[in-house]
DNA sequence: CATGAATGAGTGTTCATTCAT
DNA sequence: GATGAATGAACACTCATTCAT
C-alpha cells in the first residue's frame, strides 16, 4: 500500500467526497445491475491492493472485465464508487453475528464477548480498516462522515456505561459518553495498531488485556474476582 | 486539507520515503544554511495548510521565495523536505517543558500532568498531527518508522507502570506493555478525536476522565480516595 | 449557448455535413413517422438552447423520450438531424404571409414590408438564426449551401432591382445583382446585430432607418417626398 | 476548415472566453518571450488552418517546437492564446496606413479609401476574419467583446455622418448611428460573402458598388455627379 | 549557486456510435 | 423496432524534476 513507489503517478480530477455523498441510483436492467456488481468488486480488489490514491480507473475497469469508458455509466468519479464499496462491507460486516453480543448478567462477559468481537472484525477486514484511514486522512468531508457514524457505536457503549453505573456494578463515576469514546477509542487504537501497523500481539491476548483494562477502568466488580 | 477538489491533480515520480529516510547532510555556509530554513519553514506552512498530497513543491518554493529550481540544491523530494519539517516539530515538541512531567510521590498526579501535556501538545501541533496521520496512512515507511518511534514513549510509560505493580501502588496484574501501549493509544485517540476530528470536548474534563480511566484501569489506588 | 464552458467536452466521430446532405428516405409507418417528429422536435430544443456543439445526441434522444439507440433508426448523425430540424424551420419560415410582400405600386412600401417581414420572422427565429450562423461558422459544407440557399433570395430582389432602374424608379446605376446583394447583406447583419448580439434597437426604427437607406441608395423617389 | 471530417474529435476542458479575457503578464526573461511568441505564431497558423474548434493544444505547441507541457507556462487554455493570437493580428490590422482615410473635402472619396482599405485588410485577413467568426458563434462572451470593440468603429461613423448632415453634404436625415450601424454592417458583410464564402466578385466592383451605396444612401451629392 | 523555462509521462473523462438482448 | 449497456479513440492538463544559462 505504499505509494511512492518510484515511478509512481497519481493524477486526479475528481468531484471530492462531499459531493459523491449522494449516489446516483441503480441501474434498471439485469444486466447493468450485475456489470455494476463486477465493478464494485473490482474496486474493492483495486483499492484493498493499492490504496485509495494509487487506485487507477483504468485498474479498476480492467480488473472488472469492462472498457474504460464503462466507469461512468454507472459512477461519476473515483469516490463514488469508493463509497459503493463502503456500503457494500458495511453490509458484510453487520451481516452475521458480528457485534451481536449476547445480553447476559456478567457485564465482563459482554465486554469482552464485543471486544472479541470488534477484533476480530478488523482482522477480517484489515486491509479496509487501513483503507478507511487512509480516506480520512485525505478527505475532511469523508472524516467527518466517519466520525458522525461512529457516534451510533459510541453512544450505545455510553448507555451500557450509564446502566452499569446505576446498578451499582461499574463503581467509577465518569462521565459514560466520555468513558464510552475514550474506551472505545482506545479498542479502535488497538486494533489499527495491531492489524495496520502490525504490532505483535495474539488476539488471545489483546482481548483478555483490552477487558481487564476496561471493566477495571469503570470499576467493574467482576464476580470471579 | 481535502484533497480531492474538483479539477486538483497530484503527480509524483519520487523516491518515496525510504529513500528520504536518509537525509543528505547540511549546508556548509551560512547562506546555504539560511535558504534551507526559510524552506523547512515555508514547507511546514504549506503542509500545514494543504496536505502533504495537495502541496506543490512550486508552492513551497515561492511560500519561501526562492526559485523552484534551486528546491533540489537542498532536497531530493517532497518526502525528504517533509522529514526535514518533521524533524524540526519534533524539536519543537520537545524543547520546553512539555513532557516534562514532576516525578514526584503521587502517581495520579502524574499521569494527569502526562495527559494534559500530551493534549496540550497535540492542542499546539494538531495541524501536523493531522498531516502525520495523513503521510502515514500514504506510506507504509514513514508508518512504520512512526510506529517505531512510539514504541520509546510505550516502553518508558509500561516501565512505569510496572514499578507502580512492584510498589502495590497498581493493584491491576495487567501486562505492563500492552497496558501502556493501550492506554497511550487512548489519549492519543482522545487528541486526535478532540483537535482533528473536532469533537466538542474541554480540555480539561478530558484530562479529568483520561487521568480518572487510567488510574482505574491500572487499579491504582489514589491516596485521597 | 457558450460552448467553453469550464468541463465541457465535446468529441465527433461524424459523416459531416458534406455526407448528411442526402437526407435518408422517411419512416413508412405512422408510428414511426411520430417518433421521427419527436426526435425533430426533440433535437431544435436541444439546438437551439445548447448550440450545435454542445447539443448531446443523449440529450435529444431523452428530450425525445426514446432510448439512445434508436436515434440511428431515424439519422445516421447530429449533422444530418440537424438538417432535419433546418428543414423544418425553413417550412415555418415560408408558411403564412412572411415573406408575401404585397406586389403594389408604391416601391418603398415594398421594401418597407419586405424588411419588416424579414425583421419579424429573424425575431421569431432568432436561436435558430444563431445555431445557422454556429454551423455555418464550423463546417465549410454547411457554409456553401446556405451561400448557395441565399442566392435564390438575392436573385429575386435583384431582379425586382433592375426593374425599378428599367423604369426609371429607381435612378441608381448601379450593378442590381451586388446591389442585392450589398442591400440585403446589410439587412440580414442588422437582424443578426439586433436580435444575436443584443443591440438595443426597436423594430420600427430599424425598419425605418434601413428602407430609408435601400431606398435612397437606389435613389428611389419616392412619390411623397 | 470544415471541423466535421470523418474520424475528427474534438475535446475541450477549458476556461471559457470569458475567464481567459484576463491575460496573464508576459514573461520576464527574453527566452521566455521569445518562446512564448513561437507559441503565439504557431497558434496563429494552427488556428487559421484549422479553426479554434479543431486546433489542438499538441498541435500548436509543435508547431511552435515546443513540449506540449509547456504550453501551460504561457497560457491556461487555448481560449488565452487565442485571445493572444487576436491581440497580436489586432496590432498588426492597425500598422500602417490603413484606416488611415486620408481627410479631405471630397467625402465620397473618403468613403471610398475607406471601404476598399476595409475589404482589403479583409482580403488580407481572411482565415483570421472567418476565425473570428467561429469563435463569436461558439462562444458568447467573446460575441459581446466583439460586439463592444465594433462599437468604436461605428461611434467613429456615425460622427462622419453627422458632420455631413450637418453640413448639409449628406441630405439624409436618417438617424446617424443607426445609418452607421447599417452601412457599416454591409460593407462588413460583403467582406465576409467575397472572402469567407467565396463569392466571385471583384474588390474594384465591390468597392465602387459600396461606395456608391453608400454615398446614395446618405443622399451625399457628389461633386462630379 | 541560483534561476526559471522546458520537459513529458501519465490518466481521467467524454460521448458518438455499435450491438447484444 | 426498441433498448440501453458497452465501447474506445482522443486530448487536455499537471507538476516533479532537469538543465541550459
Amino acid at each position: 500500500m505504499s505509494s511512492t513507489e518510484t515511478g509512481a503517478t497519481r493524477q486526479r480530477r475528481s468531484a471530492g467526497f462531499a459531493e459523491a455523498m449522494t449516489p446516483r441510483e441503480l441501474p434498471t436492467t439485469p444486466r447493468g445491475l450485475r456489470t455494476r456488481g463486477r465493478l464494485v468488486e473490482a474496486a474493492r480488489t483495486v483499492f484493498e491492493r493499492d490504496g485509495f490514491l494509487d487506485a487507477r480507473l483504468v485498474d479498476i475497469t480492467s480488473e472488472a472485465g469492462i472498457s474504460a469508458g464503462s466507469f461512468y455509466t454507472y459512477f461519476d468519479s473515483k469516490e463514488e464508487v469508493f463509497l459503493a464499496v463502503l456500503a457494500e462491507v458495511e453490509q458484510e460486516m453487520l451481516h452475521p453475528d458480528v457485534r451481536e453480543v449476547p445480553d447476559g448478567d456478567d457485564p465482563v462477559a459482554m465486554i469482552r464477548a464485543s471486544n472479541r468481537a470488534y477484533l476480530e472484525s478488523y482482522q477480517r477486514f484489515a486491509r479496509f480498516m487501513a483503507l478507511l484511514e487512509q480516506v480520512a486522512s485525505i478527505d475532511e468531508d469523508f472524516r467527518e462522515r466517519r466520525r458522525q457514524r461512529g457516534q451510533a457505536f459510541i453512544q450505545r457503549n455510553a448507555k451500557s456505561i450509564a446502566r452499569l453505573q446505576e446498578q451499582g456494578i461499574a463503581k467509577s463515576k465518569t462521565d459514560p459518553l466520555l468513558a464510552s469514546s475514550f474506551l472505545s477509542g482506545m479498542v479502535a487504537r488497538a486494533g489499527y495498531a495491531r492489524f495496520v501497523l502490525g504490532e505483535d500481539w495474539s488476539i488471545d491476548e489483546m482481548v483478555d488485556t483490552l477487558t481487564q483494562l476496561w471493566a477495571d477502568a469503570l470499576r467493574i466488580e467482576s464476580p470471579g474476582r
